[in-house]
DNA sequence: TGTTAACGGTTGTTTTTGTAACTAACAACA
DNA sequence: TGTTGTTAGTTACAAAAACAACCGTTAACA
């Protein structure tokens, strides 16, 4: 029972991430579910054709490790609201192209920009320094580095 | 679109954790999983009672900020399987005290030895400083701290 | 070519979660 | 005491996620 070292819940990586992930996302959630009635399946896949462009439901499996049910779920919510379009591969016609609607990158464009002001204030709430090694850690866990 | 401030996906913070904290659950998750069948709402529970001792649903939702219908439903699947018992408070009869089994002691014990491992295994993936910071930043942005 | 395996994506079914409404017990106070 | 409001915990129903089986297409290769 007595043990110097006191490993409690506080002390575990993986509750702690999840205590911190899930505090600092539920801001954020707020708007993308208020302004545009998404879900945060819907938001990645949103974002990740903001950012890189004309993509398959394939490829954005690759970069966010998504499964592929919910990237086809989250596809079609997103075509549904006429925030994206699909264009068949000719070439292969087991994939489909993904594009932004006018309106979709208008959702896109607006959410970017809470993204960003959202994380500076996230990130104020930490020194420099703690901000940068974060950042440096998370990829690491993440294995993104 | 050029901007000399590329904000992406992986810079945000909120995405960051969540990739950090799903990546580093999985190692765990399977083991309170498959060694005894448990969701990540009943690990919790039994975490906070071999941690803390004799406590309340409520208890367990002030220290954890789970939602108390998720604790009702994680301790009603741990006393199914006997991992802990409900003994009514006879003081205020609205709750009652929960308390751990000789199997949910030792479930508990092996989860967190196991824990305590795991949780150094992942530190050792990072430098020294890293995971002090870390874990500052963490504590903070999930308002721990 | 013909056959089999692999791939991209979807659909169906079961678990798990979220939300709200509910019950029983207690507290406050007229 | 009686009425009204709160609290601890449960339950019912809807939303979302997990998992497996599936369909049509392409690749591999005998």
């Amino acid at each position: 029972m007595s043990q110097k070292d006191a490993f409690d819940l506080q002390n575990f990586l993986p509750y702690l991430l999840n205590q911190a992930a899930e505090e600092s996302s539920l801001a954020f959630q707020q708007v993308y579910r208020d302004r545009y009635g998404m879900l945060r399946t819907e938001w990645r896949v949103l974002f990740h054709l903001g950012l890189y462009g004309r993509l398959t439901a394939k490829d954005i499996g690759a970069r966010s490790k998504m499964h592929k049910t919910k990237i086809s779920r989250a596809v079609q919510r997103l075509e549904e609201r006429r925030f994206l379009t699909r264009d068949p591969d000719e070439a292969d016609r087991r994939q489909e192209y993904l594009d932004l609607t006018p309106q979709g990158r208008a959702a896109y464009r607006d959410l970017h920009a809470v993204a960003h002001r959202y994380d500076a204030e996230l990130a104020d709430t930490l020194t420099a320094e703690e901000e940068r090694i974060l950042r440096t850690a998370l990829r690491k866990l993440a294995r993104m580095a």
